[in-house]
DNA sequence: CGATCCTTTGAGCGAACTCAACTCGGGTGG
DNA sequence: CCACCCGAGTTGAGTTCGCTCAAAGGATCG
């Protein structure tokens, strides 16, 4: 059994549909350049024509938008195995910027690599595609959740997904996970202000749905979290052994 | 110079990247089932499973989730030369539903159909992709609008976003387009209510900004409607010659 | 010429916001 | 080693944006 920093991608490509060793080896091939990037920096920049995209290792990332009047929009957030910019292998400009929340370990790929990869591997290249359509169905999903859900249900809502993602990588055990952001943080994404993100948050622990200390997060209620949260995974496309609770 | 239903699909595709005799010929060769369906009508339900996807041809169309609670909301609108359901290529279960706003006509093509003229003709292929990657560049700026604009800017966002794609493919002139939908269905999209969509279009009225009767819709005042409603169209990823205002 | 759907307007209410202050824990430097 | 400092979380009070409920005008269409 290999261990490759990529190990984690695939678990990724795994939980939306299966790979061969010989795919599984072609993406372990791929050149790499990683690199640690602090909290709070950017990875890529809004107006950036990148020539690489990356994978994210460790650590978590978001993807957001800067409005003239200042205010910040996350539009994702990411995990290990996600490959937020993947998009730019096609549409040249970037429309957004993408930063570290924590600390993270961040690799590279040349675009050039990818493209022979996904040329040389078709299968490999459907699963890349299948990635970013399901990226896109979590977009949708983001818009039924700032347009849609009350503040309570929308911050369940976003723990509901995360919790999946993170088990989908091998990332969470017993209903338990990293979440080490900020709740100014997750105003930005929720579309919230700070003090509204602590009122439901609150709510959330005494209601007995999940307890979150020192950046670990714990599911105490997945049932009712997912029903107050009106949660329903399809969106995500897990295959099935990921997508049993 | 043919006519072909397919034309706004085209124009649509150029829109983002140009295409060679060939390559739109390879198009104009796709096998069609042609429906026209009225209006308030699902095209694709919520959980089916498409054998083929769909090509706007007249009318607007939009995607839709719609929650226990009740509250629908649609996370995007479809002009003549989308491809609403392209994802289902690739994605087998549809996460959310696809209905007409307005009476509509709208062209099937059998996913075996567009998997031949994508593997044959790379570069339409490259087109396609670009188109979907725009469609999630749009989620994403819906996420921003919903999220982190107020109401009054929301609205103008929708109206700068809808002129544009409606310019693209020749459904514009002289800032105007038509925009046979009703507020309600605004309210759905904006997150907003019926209400409050409506004091908000009269305050754009009011302001100058705009006007709107028996489903018409003029942009009396482009820049400063782009400056209210904070409108950067770099996400629409439109080559030069369509972005020029 | 009703019937119906859409738009418009009024009034009161409530969810979420802003501003501000206080707490707590961890880091840092004197 | 302790004082302080800073960022994050928490809580209170007042405000506001957008909501609901309700009803009155248009338009459109059998």
């Amino acid at each position: 059994m290999v261990s490759s920093p990529l190990d984690v991608l695939v678990r990724k490509l795994e939980s939306i549909g299966p790979l061969s060793k010989d795919e599984q080896k072609a993406i372990y091939a791929l050149p790499l350049s990683i690199r640690s990037v602090p909290e709070h920096q950017d990875v890529v920049h809004d107006g950036d024509r990148p020539t690489q995209s990356c994978v994210v290792l460790e650590g978590f990332l978001c993807r957001y938008k800067q409005l003239p009047d200042g205010t910040r929009q996350i539009h994702s957030i990411h995990v290990p195995g996600d490959m937020p910019d993947l998009q730019s292998l096609h549409l040249n400009v970037m429309d957004h910027g993408l930063a570290t929340l924590t600390a993270s370990k961040v690799a590279f790929i040349p675009h050039a690599a990818l493209r022979k990869l996904m040329s040389e591997q078709p299968r490999v290249s459907d699963a890349l595609w299948r990635d970013i359509l399901v990226d896109a169905a979590i977009f949708r999903e983001w818009i039924v959740n700032v347009g849609a859900r009350e503040a309570y249900a929308r911050l369940a809502h976003l723990l509901c997904e995360l919790f999946l993602k993170l088990r989908a990588v091998g990332l969470s055990q017993d209903f338990t996970f990293q979440l080490p952001i900020t709740q100014a943080e997750l105003a930005d994404a929720t579309g919230l202000s700070t003090v509204h993100v602590n009122r439901s948050v609150m709510h959330l622990r005494s209601a007995g749905l999940i307890t979150w200390e020192r950046g670990e997060c714990k599911i105490e209620n997945w049932d009712e979290l997912k029903r107050v949260a009106m949660f329903d995974p399809t969106y995500l496309h897990l295959n099935g052994e990921a997508k049993a609770a």
